[in-house]
DNA sequence: TGGTATTTGTCCGTATGTATC
DNA sequence: GGATACATACGGACAAATACC
């Protein structure tokens, strides 16, 4: 579990970075000067640099340098970003973290249940419908479907506290890739009954399809945020 | 203008995984394999690869092989992914599109605006207020934050038209990276005037801080969508 | 079960091109 | 024009995970 070069000099500067050691709109050193520096090859540092720029921490300019973009953000509670569970989130953020399962089914897949998760037909998956409180404040409700022949023998217990942990360390499946979809939706009965809306009449829902390292899909959820809290960052660079 | 060696093989990957040639949870011939057909080294391969994975075509497995996990989307309109104008994306969508500009204002910016914005006080901006209209239905309401030393000599013309070609045409300047925020927010005057919110009574909101290739953050936007025609679509990998 | 081949992951060094200063 | 800096591309070496016999 030895880390690998370029992610430690990633994780060296971006370090350096939030500490203002690199201040923000200034030019990091050269290539040439970090790969002396870090005694490493210059494919190295350019693997961390470019590491750095899909995270929006640094800017590369052709012939001129590697200027630093970073800025505090105010706010970074709730933040929904990365592939990451609930449970990981409330733990990073030293909050008390809660689920209920109200709902906990085995169900086969048919051809209207296959056009909304695309699973195919005939696939057998546990269907869960599931409250999340962060600090007691109930954040969002989940309805997720898993593929049976992939996370198996899903009890209520497992899935009170973390299917991704209870996968990849019982079961030593992986996690790996996952497609996700932002809407606004009208509130249905359950939100309504469930997250404490104040006034609000729709959810954000996120939509995802998970898959594992063979390259399975094996989750399909729908995770409606209670709109107050719900905040996705993202970053993107224009291309020419 | 010549495209590089790895973007064309990326996009010809691209293309056949689109096409089936390479069909969906198959493996893709293996890197030697690639490397002999398109002649060209391991590492312009490997780059293509890590191209496709970024934008969910594929995902590799350590000795195993590389695997394609692209699905065809139902409901392709409407997405909101790149950064990318509102013009060229109805355009690249064949859609008819409109702005109209009911707001033009010269500010400087104040500790009340620098709060909001994270310009420093002192800086001369342009605020605007537009409303676009894709296929004579009103989307989104922006309002708009350009800085004057960088977007200079704007015009209500421009900004009915397109602000990042004015940039890139006529200014020179060019739009690197974006960082976006997504939240739900409840519907103000504007947005229950211009939009039809058809019951809704809140809207999608996109904060964005964008910056050119000197990295100065010459833009602040708060675009404000329509929620029943908001879609954002995103991809992650699990880190381990 | 075990050994070998295959395949991807990391890292290195070098050469050449191109943009900026 | 020359120096500096990033961008692309090549080829090779070894490690680690997997597949296969």
């Amino acid at each position: 579990m030895t880390k690998t070069k370029y992610i430690k000099i990633y994780e060296d500067l971006k370090k350096k970075i939030e500490q203002n050691v690199f201040p923000y709109q200034e030019l990091l050193p050269s290539e040439n000067t970090l790969l002396k520096e870090y005694g490493c090859s210059r494919n190295t540092v350019r693997r961390a640099i470019a590491e750095l720029a899909s995270k929006g921490y640094v800017q590369t300019k052709h012939g001129q340098g590697v200027r630093v973009i970073y800025q505090e953000l105010k706010q970074k509670e709730y933040m929904f970003g990365d592939v990451e569970t609930f449970k990981e989130f409330s733990m990073r953020h030293n909050n008390k973290q809660r689920t209920e399962v109200f709902r906990f089914q085995e169900w086969t897949v048919d051809e209207s249940l296959h056009k909304i998760t695309s699973f195919p037909v005939g696939t057998d998956i546990y269907y869960l419908q599931r409250v999340r409180y962060l600090d007691d404040k109930p954040l969002i409700i989940d309805h997720n479907y898993f593929r049976k022949d992939v996370v198996q023998d899903l009890t209520v217990e497992i899935t009170e506290d973390s299917v991704y942990e209870y996968m990849e360390k019982e079961l030593n499946e992986s996690i790996v890739t996952t497609k996700r979809k932002m809407t606004v939706e009208k509130m249905d009965d359950l939100d309504e009954r469930y997250l404490q809306l104040n006034g609000y009449n729709c959810v954000a829902v996120v939509t995802s399809y998970t898959y594992n390292a063979d390259g399975v899909m094996f989750e399909y959820t729908q995770s409606r945020h209670k709109p107050d809290y719900f905040v996705f960052y993202d970053q993107a660079q224009r291309r020419k």
